[in-house]
DNA sequence: GAGTTTGAAACT
DNA sequence: CAGTTTCAAACTC
C-alpha cells in the first residue's frame, strides 16, 4: 500500500499567531479561533471561520478547490487556481507547493482585503492535507505571496529565490501560513502551538529566542514534532575536519532527515546549519532526487482521536515482532497496517495481542478514518451547508437537499479513505 | 557505560 | 528490486 494520504482534514481548526503570542502548549485540535489578528502593520491575519472544520475536497464550497498540479521542476509542482471568482480572495494564480502530491485541496474562507494592500494582500489558507505542504513562490514574482508566503520587496531576487527554496525544502508537515502585509512572515504549523518561523537572517541559535527580525529566509522549523531533543553527535562519513564535503549527511541526522537545521546539537562538524546553506541546498535536493519522500513525516495524520495516525511507508521489522521500541510503528504507538512488511508482526490489534502466528496483512488491524475529529469535520460540513442554504434564503426543502447532498459527499470522502487505507 | 541488537536509510 | 553496508537508537547487562 501507498503511503496512506487522505484528503480528509481531521484537523478541526487552524490557530494563527503573531510573534511570540502562543500559547505554550495547547491541543490545537480543540482551538477555534475566529479572530482577526492584526499583524505588524496592522495588516490583519485572517483567520478561517469555524465552518472550517471541514472536510477537505467535499465541500462545494465557493472557496475551496481542487488544484491539481503541474510538474514545473523536480522540486516543485505549480498549481493553478481555478477560481475566477471575485468572492475568492485566492488572488494569486500559482502555488507552489510540494512536488510530493499528486493532488492537494486548498481551502480559504472569505477573507476580506484590506484596501491598501494591493500587493502584500493578506492571505490565509488552510492546507487541509496530512501530507507536507512546501511553500514556494514564483521567480521573478517576487511581490506576490504565493502559497501564502509574503516576501519583503527588500529582499533580492537570488535571496528570495534561495530563500524560498530553503523554505520549500523544510516545511516537512502540515502548516497553515499567514501572510502579513509587512513584511514578516509567519508560518504556523497547523498542531504545533509554536509558528515556525521564516527569517531573513541567519538563524536564531535557539528557537526560543522568539520570532526572527524579519532578514532571513532560513526555515526554522520547529522541531518538536519530530526532533524533540537536539540531534546527537555525527560525523560526516569520510569526511574529516580539513575536508570540504561536497554535500551534507543524507542520512543519519536527524535534524537533517526533519527538514531542520540543527541548533543546539552536538554535532561534530556540522555542515547543516545557515552557514552551509548552499551545501544543505545541495544536499536536500540531492537527497529528494533520490526519495521524494525523504523529508516526509514518517508518522502522518491522526492528530486527534483514537486513530494516532499512520506510519508512512510502514515498518520493516524482522525480529522484534514489531513490539519493541526498535520498530517505528510501535515507537509511534501505533499498530502496524498492510504497509509493513514486517516479519513477524503483534503489534495488531486481535483483542490479546498474542496472536502466535503471523496475520495476512489484510488481517491486520484496518486503518480507521472516522475518527471523532472526522465526524465532528463532517458535522461541521453539514452546518455549513444549512447556514450558506440559509443565507442564500433557500426553502427548507431545498436547505435539506444541500445537507444531505453534502453528506452523501463527505460518505464518498470517507469511503474513499478507507479504500486508500487499507487497500483491500 | 560498554557492548549488543535492531531496523532505517543509503548504497551497490 | 534485492542484497549489503553503515549508522544511530534501543536494548541488555
Amino acid at each position: 500500500m501507498n503511503s496512506p494520504t487522505t484528503e480528509l482534514n481531521t484537523t478541526q481548526s487552524k490557530q494563527e499567531y503573531v510573534g511570540t503570542d502562543y500559547p505554550s502548549s495547547k491541543d490545537c485540535s480543540s482551538e477555534k479561533d475566529t479572530t482577526v489578528h492584526n499583524g505588524p502593520a496592522g495588516t490583519p491575519f485572517w483567520t478561517v471561520p469555524p465552518s472550517d472544520a471541514s472536510l477537505s475536497g467535499i465541500l462545494p464550497h465557493p472557496h475551496q478547490h481542487t488544484i491539481q498540479p503541474r510538474v514545473v521542476d523536480p522540486l516543485s509542482v505549480r498549481f493553478h487556481c481555478p477560481c475566477q471568482s471575485t468572492q475568492c480572495q485566492m488572488t494569486y494564480p500559482d502555488y507552489l507547493l510540494d512536488h510530493q502530491a499528486s493532488q492537494y485541496h486548498l481551502f480559504t474562507g472569505p477573507v476580506p482585503v484590506p484596501p491598501d494592500s494591493s500587493h502584500h494582500s493578506s492571505f490565509s489558507a488552510s492546507w487541509f492535507i496530512n501530507e507536507p505542504v512546501l511553500c514556494s513562490m514564483m521567480p521573478g514574482d517576487l511581490h506576490t505571496p504565493v502559497a501564502n508566503i509574503c516576501v519583503p520587496q527588500a529582499l533580492d531576487h537570488q535571496q528570495v529565490q534561495e530563500g524560498l527554496t530553503e523554505v520549500t525544502s523544510h516545511i516537512t508537515q502540515p502548516v497553515v501560513c499567514n501572510v502579513s502585509g509587512g513584511g514578516q512572515v509567519v508560518v504556523v504549523n497547523h498542531c504545533e502551538p509554536a509558528p515556525v518561523f521564516l527569517t531573513l537572517e541567519s538563524a536564531p541559535t535557539h528557537r526560543d529566542d522568539g520570532p526572527a527580525q524579519g532578514k532571513d529566509m532560513t526555515m526554522l522549523g520547529n522541531p518538536s514534532q519530530y526532533h524533540q531533543t537536539a540531534c546527537p553527535l555525527h560525523e560526516v562519513r569520510g569526511q574529516t575536519a580539513n575536508m570540504q564535503p561536497q554535500a551534507l549527511p543524507a542520512r543519519y541526522c536527524e535534524c537533517f532527515a526533519n527538514g531542520v537545521m540543527c541548533s543546539n546539537c552536538d554535532c561534530s562538524n556540522c555542515h547543516n546549519n545557515a552557514e552551509h546553506a548552499l551545501k544543505r541546498h545541495k544536499a536536500i535536493k540531492s537527497c529528494l532526487g533520490r526519495n521524494p519522500d525523504a523529508f516526509r513525516p514518517k508518522i502522518a495524520g491522526g492528530k486527534s482521536g483514537e486513530v494516532k495516525g499512520w506510519h508512512n511507508k510502514g515498518c520493516n521489522c524482522k525480529r522484534s515482532s514489531c513490539l519493541k521500541n526498535y520498530c517505528e510503528c510501535y515507537e509511534a504507538n501505533i499498530m502496524c497496517t498492510s504497509s509493513c512488511k514486517c516479519v513477524g508482526c503483534r503489534n495488531y490489534d486481535d483483542g490479546s495481542k498474542m496472536g502466535p502466528k503471523e496475520k495476512t496483512v489484510k488481517d491486520k488491524w484496518p486503518v480507521s478514518v472516522i475518527t471523532p475529529a472526522v465526524v465532528e469535520a463532517v458535522c461541521g460540513c453539514l452546518l455549513a451547508q444549512a447556514e450558506e442554504a440559509e443565507r442564500e434564503d433557500q426553502s427548507p426543502a431545498q436547505a435539506e437537499h444541500m445537507v444531505l447532498d453534502e453528506f452523501g459527499h463527505c460518505l464518498t470522502q470517507i469511503v474513499k479513505a478507507m479504500f486508500k487505507y487499507n487497500t483491500y
